[in-house]
DNA sequence: CATGATGTCTGACTTAAGTCAGCTAATGCG
DNA sequence: CGCATTAGCTGACTTAAGTCAGACATCATG
């Protein structure tokens, strides 16, 4: 670690503890201060269980009543018993809340959308910010069981094969490739988990199944800016525990060793080398974990 | 701007908030509120004057003078009148504060290096880190005028000789250009300035000049992660205002076929391209500047 | 149905941060 | 010198944020 490294870091955070407040004012400028704020944009954002906002904001349950009631006496929200738990309330947005929501996420997004039309190469910029943010909110990644043809579990398999497309010698096609069937992917015979980083998704990975004791791992994906934190590690992770729960006791994956990163993973969490076990035209090599 | 670019940056604005202080959380954890933190941490880099500390850290002077005072109880600082101005006051660490100082100092150097530990790619992390901050922080990077041989300076031209090494064809050697003199560079001949973004250098520039009416520009330099923001604009803004300072009334610079972004901001900022004016082996292409 | 746990609310408090007006002492300038 | 300006200090105030203890209703469980 050299020094310079170090003022570089700091810079960073100098810089971005001042900016980033002055980057996101859309909390700010409404003559609401930043707790009420926060609490109305969760809301916004579709959380509705007081307990979970409060978790989530971290905030003191006195002090979360004081800030309901304050938006309440606004106008802006409505607080109704659960229906199923009359201890635990339920918050939602009025027309008027909404307005003001709104209000906010267009100050926010106009603000964010200046900051990039002011840069010569926002791609790079951008590509820059995804990195960073990523490696910051890392523990905050969290992987999400769906449905592969989710439109955002679609966005990483489109990824996944350009990237194919790229890395092997004479481009790769979806279609010659063995059965790219969503069906299997899906429980109670498969599953597919998409890594979600603050909405954005950074990762997948899906385990195809047949229903029988044997399953595949399939689609293992990271995308460049997630990479170097060590998220391939916990989507396998999370493909043998799904696995484990569809019953499954052995897993195989089939690879290529123009993707030696990944090989190089398979070999130290505990999967072996096997013969192939399929004609699909790619991989080249092939291996299993008993589970 | 789409969406999606929209949803990236804000993203990064959650994440960053939530974690940056985190990272950073060298101002809390010894029990002193931000406020003393701040202010003992501008005394300890060097800031004494106190109303230059109260407008950096943007205070009012009776919150200023408070802090100050709590600082001096707990015997970390102590405050003296200005030797030429005695109503004004200089603070300045006490023992005890100096080993305060370097307490946070450690701290915050710990876990800025841990957080690069922590990823596999930390040379593109860092890299991503003073693009994004470069781009948040343009508007606080100020010219400043330095000798040549600074060792600031240095790396700067080390950088940008560095670059035309790998952008010439058949490379670049600095002693087969003309004369790479330092003292053409500093007042009364000529000047030198770096741009510095809190402390870093992002950019530099040259005017060399031998008492005459003439003089040039030279050692026009913009790091990698600071490109795109304008800065070569200013350096040249710069570099022009300290020439008629110098009473030069005729700037002229030489440039080179494989630099084509500087030559599209010469021609757009009055510059006009003139004949060969010396045997410099490097450039192919002049240019003058009436002041 | 008694009991303890849970979720929310309320009142009384603390702390940090900041604003504002008026004061004093030193300074610069005609 | 007189006078306006400047730098800093002080007291009285406000606001935001958060803590804590206790009250109260609801719920789960034996």
């Amino acid at each position: 670690m050299t020094s310079d490294a170090i003022a570089r870091i700091r810079r960073f955070n100098r810089i971005v503890t001042a900016e980033v407040g002055a980057l996101d004012t859309s909390f700010l400028g409404r003559g609401r201060p930043l707790g009420s704020a926060r609490v109305l944009n969760a809301i916004g954002h579709g959380q509705s269980d007081v307990t979970a906002i409060r978790e989530r904001l971290n905030l003191d349950s006195g002090l979360m009543s004081r800030l309901l009631r304050a938006l309440e006496e606004e106008g802006l929200i409505e607080t109704v018993p659960h229906p199923e738990d009359a201890r635990r309330r339920v918050a939602r947005l009025t027309p008027a809340g909404a307005a003001e929501f709104a209000a906010y996420e267009d100050l926010s997004n106009t603000q964010a959308g200046g900051f990039l039309d002011r840069h010569a190469r926002p791609d790079e910029l951008l590509a820059a910010m995804d990195l960073v943010a990523s490696a910051l909110g890392r523990h905050r990644i969290a992987l999400e069981e769906m449905d592969p043809r989710d439109p955002v579990a679609r966005a990483c398999l489109e990824a996944y094969y350009a990237e194919l497309a790229v890395r092997f010698e004479g481009g790769f096609d979806v279609k010659l490739s063995r059965d790219p069937d969503a069906a299997d992917m899906i429980r109670p015979r498969g599953a597919f988990l998409v890594a979600l980083s603050e909405e954005l998704a950074v990762g997948c990975v899906g385990v195809k199944g047949q229903g029988g004791a044997v399953a595949e791992v399939k689609r293992l994906w990271v995308s460049p800016a997630a990479r170097g934190i060590g998220l391939a590690h916990k989507l396998m992770a999370g493909a043998e525990e799904a696995a484990r729960s569809l019953g499954v006791e052995v897993l195989r994956l089939d690879t290529n060793k123009a993707l030696p990163e990944a090989q190089k993973l398979y070999r130290s969490t505990g999967w072996t080398e096997i013969p192939r076990f399929n004609d699909d035209p790619y991989p080249d090599t092939f291996f299993e974990k008993r589970l």
